[in-house]
DNA sequence: ACCGTAATTGGAAACGTTTCCAATTTAGGT
DNA sequence: ACCTAAATTGGAAACGTTTCCAATTACGGT
């Protein structure tokens, strides 16, 4: 349990100027083939490695990039986080994570830890894109960022699935399959833009296609009462043949919920989730819903502030309609006609790599 | 954009020394209300945040803690994190991340890299916790640390699931329900001790059950082909009524795999799980799974770390036969006697609360 | 008014780096 | 041998804090 070397120590040991181990170790400047093994040897016996703090105060910046994310277990994010972690390693970067719990008031606080940490940029996920405080100091201090999950306000950089756009896909499925008044599913719906965004471009697309505007099912934080929710909804609303829910974990507990009422889906209620999980394809019924990239996402996120940073090229997100696509599934039945599922499957965009 | 204002631009504004600034600030020492007043307002007017390297080089430690797992897309890690998350947001620290995509090769760069950023404690999930070199270094200098899903060597604190005592729970599920034969599953076994624990676990419990020698069934990296591999299982392995899935993913694909092949889940082959993942309770037919709880042993690897720092009580992990239980499900069918569900489910010991 | 004590304040050193600059050494060309 | 230019080296300042310590100021009691 010994006490780090500093560069101080390694000088010493060489006996030479720390200016000399400096140079040497990182290769600028220039020193005697004699002087580099004597460094070496030295660095070699004491273990020694750069503090970084030092490092960073006299460079003042610091090779780590802030993210900002509503939470670690909800796999869009972790994915997405994994996404960005191998293109921050890649370029030597480190990743200094910080989770909201889907409280917008922490997200002020993250930023400011953040800033006072000196990260090199940030990547993050507000809960209102609009009106976050926290974003608007970023940019007073011509930090580095980049949105993620947010649909990006004029002259931000953001990767984010259109939500709208991806709504309004659900809309088209359900009315290309004959339903026409359908409910729309959401955990407590304030918690995030991102709902709100899928709710407008669900009615909008309904509306669009001359379908009945959505009833809104909302619920709170667990699932307990779920099914009971729903008994009472579809009670309200007899004529309800499909629910668009704002998630897949919501979609299969929706499921769930379904058979505890001993109603068939999709004979009786047909299902359509959001995000495109693993899982939904191998359930049965197999989960239609719209399979967006986390990881994608969360590696151009990445990218981008890496290239603010390095002032290289900014990556270019992919155009709104390809940033998910739909993926058909036994969940969702054809109104009228008896083939329930005709197996379509739209396979998702692949022009987009962006871990090179 | 301006350049973050320091202490001394704060001094400036007040009209005082810095000393006095940092005295204010901190609340350290005494000083008039007078000047509190002024470095107030000079605070406010320059936006004013301490830099954290500037205090860290000062302080040589910084509040932050080390995360060294496998993969964040996991969602066992993933929930893990949050947990821990959660733990450290309370103390005011934050998460310095490396995933090491499951490499071994990464762990002792990531280590060293995160020692050289100065982190305040490490948790960490190796691939081999006897003979992990950066594992040593780590303990060499004397810095806290905690692992995290690694059965603990002597001497070292951990937070993980007893695997082999789960493994034998299964066994033991299994020969309930007089099942004899059975599969092991698993992902490429030499990626991680947490496999191979499993496997002999599962061995032993089947041998001191008197049941035959489980058939292992190892797999790579993309699921594509296991249709077709569990087939070959099948034909090869006649007897086999039941597979050990080493984790609940590989359950679900399994179990699709098994629908591909118009085989009856649990009537043709049951399948028990490993992790406890939420979507298992929500298909049909239920998982029967041996249920973890990942959050919180990552929160509990979390407090201990930062015990070590505050050098307060160290907490106590759960017991072997506490970190996990099993759950029975619809998967699982009792051979003999029609009955395939009885229903019954052994609650996960709730005694733990790490997040307090 | 005066003294002693407590409160308030600021200068300076230290933390571990990098880098400028000047000083010293080396080598090369006559 | 000597001069010049190039290579090698180390001292010191700077980055933004905290904290020790000494100096100054205020206050209370006589």
């Amino acid at each position: 349990m010994h006490q780090s070397a500093t560069i101080k120590d390694v000088a010493i040991k060489a006996g030479c100027g720390v200016a000399t181990v400096s140079r040497v170790l990182n290769n600028t400047g220039s020193a005697s083939p004699e002087m580099r093994k004597r460094v070496a040897a030295a660095v070699k016996e004491l273990d020694f490695q750069f503090s970084e703090v030092g490092r960073s105060l006299q460079s003042s910046t610091t090779r780590t990039i802030g993210f900002v994310v509503p939470s670690i277990a909800n796999p869009v994010y972790a994915d997405a986080l994994q996404g960005a972690q191998e293109v921050l390693n890649l370029s030597g970067y480190q990743m200094l994570l910080i989770s909201t719990n889907y409280s917008p008031e922490n997200e002020l606080s993250a930023i400011r830890t953040l800033i006072s940490k000196q990260v090199a940029g940030i990547v993050l996920t507000v809960s209102d894109a609009e009106k976050s405080e926290g974003l608007s100091i970023i940019r007073d201090r011509g930090l580095p960022h980049c949105l993620l999950y947010n649909n990006a306000p004029a002259n931000y950089e953001s990767w984010s699935v259109d939500d709208k756009a991806a709504a309004e896909r659900v809309a088209q499925a359900f009315s290309e399959n004959l339903h026409n008044q359908t409910g729309f599913l959401a955990l407590n719906f304030n918690k995030s833009d991102r709902a709100r965004q899928r709710y407008e471009g669900y009615c909008a697309g309904c509306e669009t296609r001359g379908m009945k505007k959505p009833k809104l099912l909302e619920i709170s934080e667990n699932f307990e009462d779920l099914t009971l929710k729903l008994k009472q909804f579809l009670v309200e609303n007899p004529s309800i043949t499909g629910i668009f829910a704002s998630n897949d974990f919501l979609a299969l507990a929706i499921i769930r919920s379904a058979r505890k009422l001993a109603l068939n889906v999709p004979r009786d209620l047909s299902i359509i989730g959001f995000d495109g999980i693993d899982v939904g394809s191998m359930v049965e019924p197999t989960l239609a819903t719209i399979v967006t990239e986390p990881k994608m996402l969360g590696a151009g996120a990445g990218r981008t502030v890496l290239s603010f940073i390095n002032k290289t090229d900014v990556p270019k997100p992919p155009y709104a309609h390809q940033t998910f696509s739909f993926r058909a599934g036994g969940s969702l039945a054809h109104l009228g006609a008896e083939s329930s599922d005709d197996g379509k499957i739209t396979p998702f965009p692949s022009s987009f790599d962006p871990t090179k």
